[in-house]
RNA sequence: CGGGGUAUAGCGCAGUCCGGCUAGCGCACCUGCUUUGGGAGCAGGGGGUCGCAGGUUCGAAUCCUGCUACCCCGACCA
């Protein structure tokens, strides 16, 4: 963890924007509010991505492609839907340029203008909607598991660096299912997906709960939600997954034969998944020196570094344990080139988050030893030659459950459970994070407790016991309490 | 859309208040030598329409007017 996370958010800012730039992930684009995802954000990214899909896979969903534009009227089709999404819309309006007549470059030719404005696309449910009417007839046809990997556009009036760019790229699923009760399941199915995702790979625990009225999806009936906490003790809503009942059937007129040769208009789910999530894993691991890449997710699990330079006896050895690493499924590059010195590798891996190194000079040759370096306590140990595959891939595994259970740590210190709403507002606007408090169920409280406090719930959790209570605001009485934070 | 800030070499900055030598510094880059177990040292070298457009002036990075872009804070949101 950062030695000095402040709860000033603008000091939280400069420091994750330079873990950012440290890490080589991103860049500011020339393009507003967009980033530029360098190769090592990327591959990152690639990684997640990858292991999504796979589960995403092993539940029957297969991948498609849908486009990018959306014609203007087919978003309009479902009230809530085009409400929640209006304010922030990029809009094609024209198809052609031509040079400015008065000779400064290129203008665009107003001849050219579309008879329908397109919106580049800032969720697909409309388009895929649209194309779900013509292919779903029969119950044969359900469920329609359909996952795409794409880019959407959000015009946001303020944009971050992964957390909240103009242009994301993320995942979208869209389902559909014969029967409600289906679609929840698909619903909840999809949540445990993510929540699996988030833990076990990004080792960020997450809080899997059921969105307010409020801070429902436009246009679900139903948004469930992972809530991850970050070091600054501010909450991300890492995942949403919701059930969308028969809106969109309805909207779009997709209905289905039933066995008994009944009409009826098909239950839909959606579910998404962005590089938002780089952002999380940044602000869930990270400390002064840079990043720190939980190793499932690591493009390289690590990194040789020889010292001073490589050299043919060096390289002897380096390449068994290349070998053995490998053989184990461990990615390892070795570093051989010439123009960088040790210790300036040294600290450009750590800075870009590697897990592992290993040094290997004359003396570590000598003793039939090689340094090996974690990046997550920084810790060095010599160790020997012999059986370094088993050391290194148990030493992976410790680091992927340290980091997991630093932050279920700093989770724990920072969720606190309180009764009177003198505390409520000590908590929020001092130590920050998670807090846990009873709710009178009521948009209205929701809505003047944010007024107060800029705290927003972020979920009623599932597992949440059911435990009567008093609102904290109102006291009224409630049944289960809610999580509370202030968030991005 | 409101508030604040910034714009000078690839990156990071100084210089601007109070106009004046050839526009400077660090990193990076190029050449050479020496180095190499935690971001190498020395010497030499290349690179700039000072965000854009006007204006004031003998003279503008610096003063004035207008514009644009980006960053941060708020409102909005994944």
């Amino acid at each position: 963890m950062a030695k000095e996370i402040t709860n000033r958010s603008e000091d939280y800012s400069q420091w994750y924007n330079d873990i950012v730039k440290k890490a080589g992930l991103a860049d500011h684009s020339a393009v507003r509010g967009c980033m530029v995802i360098k190769p090592h954000g990327f591959a990152i990214w690639e990684n997640m991505r990858d292991q999504l899909d796979r589960m995403f896979k092993e539940t029957g969903h297969v991948n498609a492609y849908f486009p990018l534009f959306i014609p203007k009227s087919f978003l309009s089709k479902e009230a809530e839907h085009v409400e929640g999404f209006a304010k922030e819309c990029a809009v094609v309006t024209h198809h052609r340029l031509m040079n400015d007549p008065d000779g400064n470059g290129v203008v665009v030719d107003p001849s050219a203008r579309l008879e329908e404005e397109l919106i580049v696309r800032p969720t697909s449910e409309t388009i895929i909607w649209n194309t779900y009417r013509d292919w779903i007839n029969s119950y044969r046809d359900l469920p329609l598991l359909i996952n795409q990997w794409a880019n959407v556009v959000r015009w946001e009036m303020r944009t971050r660096m992964f957390l909240r760019t103009a242009e994301f790229l993320w995942q979208e699923g869209h389902t559909a299912h014969a029967t409600q009760a289906e679609a929840v399941e698909e619903t909840r199915r999809i949540l445990d997906i993510y929540a699996t995702f988030a833990e076990e790979y990004m080792a960020m625990p997450v809080v899997k709960g059921v969105k307010t009225v409020n801070e429902r999806f436009a246009g679900a009936e139903d948004t469930y939600t992972i809530e991850a906490l970050m070091q600054d003790a501010k909450a991300l809503q890492a995942g949403t997954s919701h059930f969308l009942g028969q809106n969109f059937a309805k909207a779009f007129d997709v209905t289905f034969l039933d066995e008994n040769q009944k009409s009826n208009h098909v239950w839909a789910t959606s579910w998404g998944v962005s590089t938002r999530l780089m952002g999380g894993l940044i602000m869930t691991h990270s400390d002064d020196d840079g990043l720190i890449i939980p190793p499932k997710l690591a493009p390289t699990q690590v990194v040789i570094v020889p010292i001073p330079k490589p050299d043919a006896v060096i390289g002897e050895a380096v390449e068994k344990i290349m070998k053995a690493l490998k053989a184990k499924g461990i990615s390892v590059k070795y570093d051989t080139d010439l123009k960088k010195r040790p210790g300036f590798k040294f600290a450009e891996y750590e800075m870009r988050g590697i897990p592992v190194r290993l040094g290997i000079g004359k003396r570590d040759l000598e003793k039939e030893q090689v340094e090996v370096a974690r990046r997550d306590t920084k810790e060095k140990t010599s160790v020997p030659v012999a059986g370094i595959a088993d050391y290194i891939e148990q030493l992976l595994s410790d680091i992927q459950n340290n980091l997991f259970q630093k932050a279920v740590d700093f989770r724990t210190a920072h969720t606190t459970s309180v009764d009177n709403f003198d505390d409520f507002k000590s908590v929020v606007e001092g130590k920050g994070g998670f807090v846990s408090a009873h709710w009178d169920g009521t948009t209205e409280t929701e809505v003047k407790i944010k007024e107060l406090t800029k705290a927003t719930i972020r979920c009623i959790p599932l597992d949440g016991e059911q435990e009567g209570g008093t609102c904290v605001l109102t006291g009224q009485p409630s049944k289960q309490r809610v999580l509370f934070a202030k968030a991005y």
